[in-house]
DNA sequence: GTCTATAAGATGATAGAC
DNA sequence: GTCTATCATCTTATAGAC
């Protein structure tokens, strides 16, 4: 929506980092204080509370997941396997970074703790991204831009799952490398025999 | 190892309960004193220090989660199976649940905020647990238990990432149907066509 | 083993000056 | 927008009585 000043840019950039390492409990406003170089009444001004700079950063980081994604266009089976591609784009990034994982996985490992507005976020979020996935594959295989068994939501929840515990298992074992053969495996569980591995 | 006396094995059951909930950091001395009616010192008796605490829990949770794993026998290939139906147990299990997921997915989460010997304990299950599935899987395909393409350690890290993450997304939608699918796919993916759907 | 009492520090948050 | 000052509360942890 409204883009953000300067300093709560950063402090939303900064939050996520950590958050993204930490989990949502153990980042407090005495951390961002300490990178930005400011007091953490200075924060308060920009997100008067910690759940108001959750919201915000899940929020960013939620466009950020999905705008990477295309117009699919029917006619065209290419168009699907460009979208797809563009919904990987963020989990290649997150992969090289080993110390890194999804925020909303770790908002969902967190869950019971957190406040009511980040909870429902979380839920929209993983709402979202099966629903945006089993269009993308049912549509797609009838265009004949991909290949798999059974409903297009079971494979949905398949790639979204692999995908969650992955980024999170790479963290945990600070293996940048995990991901690789998973990511290839997942292409070659619905891709038609003939596409080659698209690797970045 | 040593068995815990009945106030530790409760505190470390509190424990477990709530960090599956909430993640290591969301679960207070406070919390568990109010749950058992004592007071927070009382647990300092037990578990001197927090990690001791939650050193302790993962030992156990590790120990429930491996026993389940009974002896393969290499000329009978229904052993493997078996010995993966067990594995699956404890995942059955937290699937019922739908407030909780798997503590090490939660601590994994929360890896960079977590004391050092969780760290080190929580890199310890995922590569065990690696090691097992890949001995598991490999050996049960050279005895005709399953039926899969590529290397064991692959499928071993995409059964492992598949389940962490469907238990966490599980939870966050507080969906306990949501693994059911998954469940059922995963078994597809090795077993050999003739092999019907083992559900519990 | 459990208690009271207490400490020392962190945490999220506010009021009001500049 | 950022600061100082301050707050109430929570957090892990210890000392010592019962």
């Amino acid at each position: 929506m409204k883009p953000l000043g300067k300093t709560a840019q950063t402090l939303a950039d900064t939050f996520l980092e950590l958050a993204m390492e930490r989990g949502y409990n153990a980042v407090s406003y005495a951390d961002l204080a300490k990178r930005l170089g400011i007091r953490t009444a200075s924060i308060h001004y920009h997100f008067p509370t910690k759940s108001d700079l959750g919201v915000t950063v899940l929020r960013l980081y939620k466009e950020a997941t999905f705008k990477a994604v295309s117009a699919t266009t029917p006619d065209n089976p290419q168009s699907y396997r460009v979208a797809f591609e563009n919904m990987l784009g963020p989990v290649r990034s997150l992969a090289r970074i080993d110390e890194a994982s999804c925020l909303v996985g770790v908002l969902g490992a967190e869950f019971a703790s957190l406040p009511e507005d980040i909870k429902k976020d979380v839920r929209v979020f993983f709402n979202e991204q099966e629903q945006f996935l089993t269009h993308l594959l049912g549509e797609g295989r009838t265009a004949g831009a991909f290949a798999f068994e059974g409903e297009a939501k079971d494979m949905a929840k398949m790639i979204a799952s692999t995908l969650q515990g992955a980024i999170l298992i790479k963290k945990a074992r600070g293996d940048c490398g995990y991901m690789d053969s998973i990511l290839e495996d997942l292409h070659r569980m619905i891709m038609p025999p003939s596409v080659s591995t698209g690797s970045t």
